[in-house]
DNA sequence: CGACAGTTTGATAGGATTCAATCCTTGTGG
DNA sequence: CCACAAGGATTGAATCCTATCAAACTGTCG
């Protein structure tokens, strides 16, 4: 498969790299089309290879050892993932599953260290993605220790209109299947709870619900909801 | 105030480095003797400085809109803090306060980038470090989605005890001043409830409380709390 | 047109917060 | 050295949000 150089260039992790190292780079990377539902790594298997999404959605999920399933995140296109070792561990923490069907690029794990020393700059930028995710990470235990439920469900299904939404008559549309599972993982709550929460939503006509569709009507609506406009009272 | 250069060499963030510039960095460095209650920064401040903790021990707070409070992490001896400029953002996202009488190094912010890039091995070190600040984060979270308030709190009781327990006559001291305010600042929930579950832990031998104290007698009983014990039987 | 996965909705129970009051402990000042 | 202030901790009672249990519904796919 022929890999679209321009289009990695254009990420911010890659824009500062020359056009002879950016080609060396994907001389190694190995393309793969994940169809809907299909895995690119799971939970606990060794590190073999980090990737970049260039096409498509994906859940990255844990299991606890009592069974219960998170989402810790979502992959958008441009994002790098599964990049354990840079974690300092051998094994993927997480499962990463196509939400919808995707493009992805893998490198050999092994090839990190040697990428990060010759290109300090893309040692900078990988930190800084890591930094940024940490900061989200943080944003989310806020949430949770502070805001009960429908404003943490507010919250996250503003930020997937925002990373993942698409224009659409009247509304902002969530651009990929979604489940009302899903938004439970993402907020640590129940399908029911998020189930009530969004016919609520629905009635007050801040959203548009379906199976696994999620179209968001009133944006300004929402976040005043997220944003808890009750204490401004 | 002489830094010992054997104290900052023994930590693994700096133990690949030579003599030499290991003296560079020390050079650059200046030592802080902060008071109990003091802080090193505060949320919002422009991020002038990154720092180590050579002695004590920090609460890394943030305070959210509607002001309420949580303890993003606890900083040990050893640990770098408030490394913004790694995050890509020029202000700090928490206030660090000192739990304890501590001892702090400070660099310039500007510096960061030319360490990095001039120290690879450097550059690998932070990454990492910061990636298991996110796995930590991420079971958090993990913790915060799944299980009952009983259960994070002996995750958080169990991990101050490995991060900062110190032995003692039949159990082991967490090793600076602690309130209940600050255990639920640290697993998401109030005071009243962490008085409560201590009480009950106090009353089956399994620590000992008290004012800004907290002793754990019985590790292994914590243990089998934490890890739910009851979906085995 | 079944069958299933996803969704909705009602009823119930329970854990945790909130509100409130009291009790301790520690440090300070007379 | 003792008393008092002040922050910290404990405990009770009531409430409420959310999970759980349970059942029915519906859109979609083969």
């Amino acid at each position: 498969m022929k890999i679209d150089r321009a289009v990695v260039k254009a990420l911010p992790l890659f824009d500062r790299m020359s056009d002879e190292d950016l080609d060396k780079l994907l001389g190694h990377a190995s393309p793969r089309r994940v169809p809907q539902g299909d895995t690119v790594f799971e939970q606990g298997q060794p590190a073999v290879s980090f990737y970049l999404l260039l096409h498509g959605r994906l859940k990255v999920t844990q299991v606890t050892a009592d069974g219960q399933q998170i989402i810790v995140r979502v992959v958008h296109p441009g994002d790098l993932f599964g990049f354990a070792k840079a974690l300092q561990r051998s094994d993927y923490p997480g499962t990463a599953i196509a939400a919808a069907e995707s493009l992805t690029l893998g490198w050999p794990t092994d090839l990190w260290p040697s990428f990060v020393e010759h290109n300090p700059r893309l040692a900078v930028s990988a930190m800084q993605t890591i930094g940024q995710r940490l900061e989200e990470a943080h944003t989310r235990i806020r949430e949770m220790s502070t805001q009960e439920v429908e404003r943490r469900v507010a919250h996250a299904v503003l930020r997937l209109a925002k990373k993942a939404g698409r224009k659409e008559d009247g509304g902002i549309r969530i651009d990929f299947p979604i489940s009302r599972q899903d938004i439970a993982e993402m907020t640590g709550t129940t399908l029911h709870t998020v189930s009530r929460i969004l016919s609520a939503w629905e009635s007050l006509g801040l959203v548009e619900g379906g199976r696994q569709k999620l179209i968001v009507k009133n944006p300004a609506g929402l976040s005043e909801l997220a944003e808890g406009s009750k204490d401004q009272a």
